[in-house]
DNA sequence: ATAGAACCTAAAGTAACTATAGGTTCAAGC
DNA sequence: GCTTGAACCTATAGTTACTTTAGGTTCTAT
């Protein structure tokens, strides 16, 4: 019996991740992740750890993170010498960044409610649908 | 004197949409927009109509509705036989997923800060990091 | 031993643009 | 009328973060 419960193949990984093998293949090739060791046949065999990072990873994608932004990220997981202030610095920055993106999307969901909020849905042709109308929205200065 | 109020070139047009030149060329050649009619020399003329055309595109894309998305809001606007609701309905959609992605982006925001606040001067290893561990999500069938 | 699932590599395709190259036209100033 | 430079033209390549395709190899279960 194979330790399957430390060491499997990158299929159980992808699966573990919720992502493609091509999308692991892919993160390899960046070098956002470690090339793992192989089998005889040159199959891929990942452990825990690899789980771990690759799932981080996707959940850093998920949220609109991009790959260099994620590789900055890595960077306090990648480097433990790093000294307490200099983390502490960087996780502060990035918070500052999800604020940001918060914010823009907090915006973008007003933007999307009130337009609902005053459709009926019914009733309304597109020449009279306010939704149209609230994006129809003429710049200041070159109407 | 030109008609500049009625006609006007695509530069003019980039800056009415906010949007570049390249952009618009795009629009074009994928369909989204007309080809409008040109000069002698081959240079595009543009009308109003293309201008409100164009900033409702832009103004989509700012919230996030994709090129697809867009062309199917625009079937809406250019068959009149249409009602609103399908907008309606499509402008929801959005704003669930927004609000989805605001609730993931507010529990990483949690984490960083965490992070910052427990932060005594060791590193983070990976299998001893609060970001990792606020991320990493247990898949169901797989732990 | 063999069938078929799972894996391998390399290259091309996708969305929604952006950037580059190299040439043409237009409008203003002299 | 001529020149100059901004604005425009086409076509192609590059970007990000993958996904898809093609064609071949390995692994595992019967």
């Amino acid at each position: 019996m194979k330790d399957t419960h430390t060491h499997f193949t990158i299929g159980t990984l992808a699966k573990k991740a919720n992502c493609k093998i091509e999308t692991i293949h892919y993160y390899e090739k960046i070098g956002l992740i470690p090339s793992p060791p192989r089998t005889e046949g040159g199959h891929r065999l990942y452990a825990m750890t690899d789980s771990k990072r690759l799932n981080f990873i996707r959940r850093c994608r998920e949220l609109d993170f991009s790959i260099e932004q994620i590789v900055e990220l890595l960077k306090f997981i990648d480097e433990p010498d790093h000294y307490c202030g200099e983390i502490k610095a960087m996780a502060m920055i990035q918070a500052r960044e999800v604020q940001k993106k918060i914010d823009d999307l907090e915006h973008l969901k007003k933007a999307l409610n009130d337009m609902v909020s005053q459709c009926k849905g019914e009733g309304f042709s597109i020449d009279n649908c306010p939704i149209v109308d609230a994006l129809y929205v003429e710049p200041e200065e070159f109407g």
